[in-house]
DNA sequence: GCCCAGGAGCCCG
DNA sequence: CGGGCTCATGGG
């Protein structure tokens, strides 16, 4: 029998807890111990981010940790943070090249710089405070034309910057339903997402939690070799096999070529 | 060294 | 409209 997304929720957050998402790096800078975890940071606090500045911080986060760990992108953010630029203007007003040196450690930097501004200047143009009052089903297309925001980045700025309910679909996502069975290999961001919205009563609280457990559940237990022996859910799974999307790797990027024959 | 990480854009049939 | 390619650092 296979089990809902209700169960599964329920099982998950028995099972590992509350995740305390999205990270917000006041929270973990207190604590060095903590700092690179995805868990702990304000576990069952439901009424963060507060302010305008940790917003504007969510969304970055959700910039740089685009296909890539969260230490790293919580690297980036870092060192935003101490040259005072989780700020819309002055990530305007600084240099692109600069910009994408700060966030090295998060990985294709040069890309990510120009992502940030694209943001930057699309909240430039519509104030966070305008964005609150406005509804998901209006937000969400506006937002999809800013450059560097798919539909999961999309949905994480509106879920856990925003606080509006819409479920945020990954990678883990789909990795984790295709093996219950819950939905085909070749589902897409679309019909996942509507599962969840057609399963779960809009909530803001069950959607973040939800897609926060999802990842825990996949990191140290659904992962690419499944360690189904550690699955809070085994017996319910149906286990089917799930093989990855291409990660752009199969041809090999060759740097040692550099100068042939030069002069 | 190898594999991988909370994607997205672009180009092509 | 689906699939392949590119972007790139750092941790396990």
């Amino acid at each position: 029998m296979t089990l809902s997304l209700q169960e599964i929720y329920q099982i998950f957050l028995k099972h590992y807890g509350p995740q305390g998402w999205w990270p917000l790096i006041e929270y973990a800078g207190t604590n060095p111990t903590m700092r690179g975890r995805l868990t702990g940071y304000h576990p069952g606090n439901f009424t963060l981010p507060s302010t305008e500045r940790q917003m504007l911080e969510i969304m970055l986060g959700a910039i740089l940790t685009q296909n890539t760990s969260w230490i790293n992108a919580e690297k980036a953010l870092f060192a935003l943070d101490n040259k005072g630029l989780i700020d819309i203007q002055r990530l305007l007003s600084l240099p692109v090249d600069q910009l994408a040196q700060l966030i090295r450690s998060s990985g294709y930097y040069n890309q990510k710089a120009i992502k940030i501004q694209s943001l930057a200047r699309f909240l430039a143009d519509h104030p966070i405070s305008s964005l609150l009052t406005r509804t998901v089903a209006d937000l969400r297309p506006e937002l999809r034309t800013i450059k560097g925001v798919g539909n999961e980045t999309c949905d994480s700025i509106i879920l856990y910057a925003l606080k509006k309910p819409i479920f945020v679909v990954d990678a883990y996502t789909k990795r984790l339903l295709a093996r219950c069975g819950l939905i085909e290999p070749t589902a897409t961001y679309e019909e996942i997402q509507a599962l969840f919205h057609t399963d779960l009563a809009p909530s803001v609280e069950v959607y973040n939690e939800f897609h926060a457990l999802i990842v825990q559940h996949c990191v140290h237990c659904c992962l690419k070799a499944p360690q189904c022996v550690s699955c809070p859910q085994k017996e319910q799974c149906e286990k089917r096999p799930y093989s990855a999307p291409k990660r752009g790797r199969s041809k090999k990027t060759k740097m040692s070529d550099q100068s042939p024959t030069e002069s």
